[in-house]
DNA sequence: AGCATAAATAATAA
DNA sequence: TTATTATTTATGCT
């Protein structure tokens, strides 16, 4: 549509200021932190350690990734991807997968270095990319990226209290049905069958919270 | 600890390049949508409409301030915040309370100009200082963020015997009171109101939670 | 005016 | 990887 001329903001770019460790950067890493898959250290447990910032055989440059790591994140964001979209659109494009969780633990370093080091230039290369075709407007960005332009956020639903009243009944006598179940209770209450999924997850979430002990002294 | 001299990285900072509407910018905006609380034009409808960038009678500028929010996002983000966060460490700061969902409104503009006006400013200042002191370490910023003792943290409210039992029949009555009646509740005993809305948020918790039975049962 | 909670996102387990 | 939990954001409601 003739969206007007409005893109050319010229906003000025924001600066992000230098970011000491936003990461929580283990400091008393010591010998209680087990690495849990093998025995290959990991970028994050890695680059705390003065010593190594080079990774020896390797001449992977640990402190580089690292920062790259956080410029990716915030990059990212403020192109307004999410991780998901950030994997999809490299599976889509480069060669192997590259799920959210991939992201994910890129940008939380966790993975080898190897790992990392193979995945940093691919990231490099796809988030300028990125960036460029953002400067063309928010729609170019969207069709590189190949999401639909800009998903709207489902609209909140909301349960009537009869409908409460049976999901909690179901809640109470299991409170993670199986996906079988799951349908079947959508089917009955005449409601989509994610919001019923959705549903779940969230009453769960909400009692784990709520049965945390109290805060006010109780009155002896 | 001697965590060395690392924090010095001189990381170059991160530019963000210019961001064409992140935001959702509502393209097809018509008659369809409906604006929910009352017929107020929020900044996030106004904006998109060229003509109408400074708002006539107040002079507000709307494109500066659809700006601001999404460099406030930006930075909140780099800042490694969360709206919640930043909704608490304002309101300990400042004068009145910023909910989690008040900054989500401002970011997303739904809110009407005049509040964002007013609100602008006090975020401007809050965050610049949070960059401050982020400057000076990441544990300076969560300090300064995270209500240290410093800073007004609220002293947990112990009651007098008297008053629960006062509250218990209160409660007993009616276990949820209207606004009026709390506030009146309040006054009676001779507490904040916001402490004797908690106590009986909480009061219905325990309850809640006493009568539970087992929930995470197996499917079997 | 802001709470309660649905939906979306990030992180972790399997 | 895929499945689920944990965390954060967004919104219907009154």
């Amino acid at each position: 549509n003739t969206q007007a001329s409005v893109t050319t903001v010229t906003q000025s770019p924001v600066v992000i200021a230098p970011q000491p460790s936003v990461l929580k950067s283990a400091p008393t890493l010591s010998s209680t932190v087990p690495i849990t898959c093998g025995d290959i250290a990991k970028v994050g447990q890695l680059v705390s350690k003065p010593q190594q910032v080079v990774s020896g055989e390797e001449g992977i440059n640990l402190e580089e990734i690292r920062e790259f790591a956080k410029n990716f994140k915030i990059r990212r964001l403020s192109l307004g991807l999410t991780q998901t979209q950030v994997g999809q659109a490299l599976t889509a494009t480069e060669g192997p997968a590259y799920s959210q969780s991939a992201i994910c633990r890129f940008e939380k370093l966790d993975i080898t270095p190897k790992s990392a080091q193979k995945l940093k230039p691919v990231l490099e290369k796809w988030l300028a990319e990125a960036e460029h075709w953002n400067q063309k407007g928010q729609q170019n960005l969207m069709e590189f990226v190949g999401g639909e332009p800009s998903k709207k956020r489902k609209r909140r639903t909301s349960f009537t209290p009869q409908a409460i009243e049976v999901l909690n009944s179901y809640f109470e006598k299991n409170a993670l049905p199986t996906g079988q179940e799951i349908t079947e209770i959508a089917r009955e209450l005449n409601y989509d069958r994610e919001v019923v999924r959705v549903w779940f997850c969230n009453r769960r979430q909400t009692l784990k919270n709520t049965s945390k002990i109290n805060v006010f002294q109780v009155p002896t």
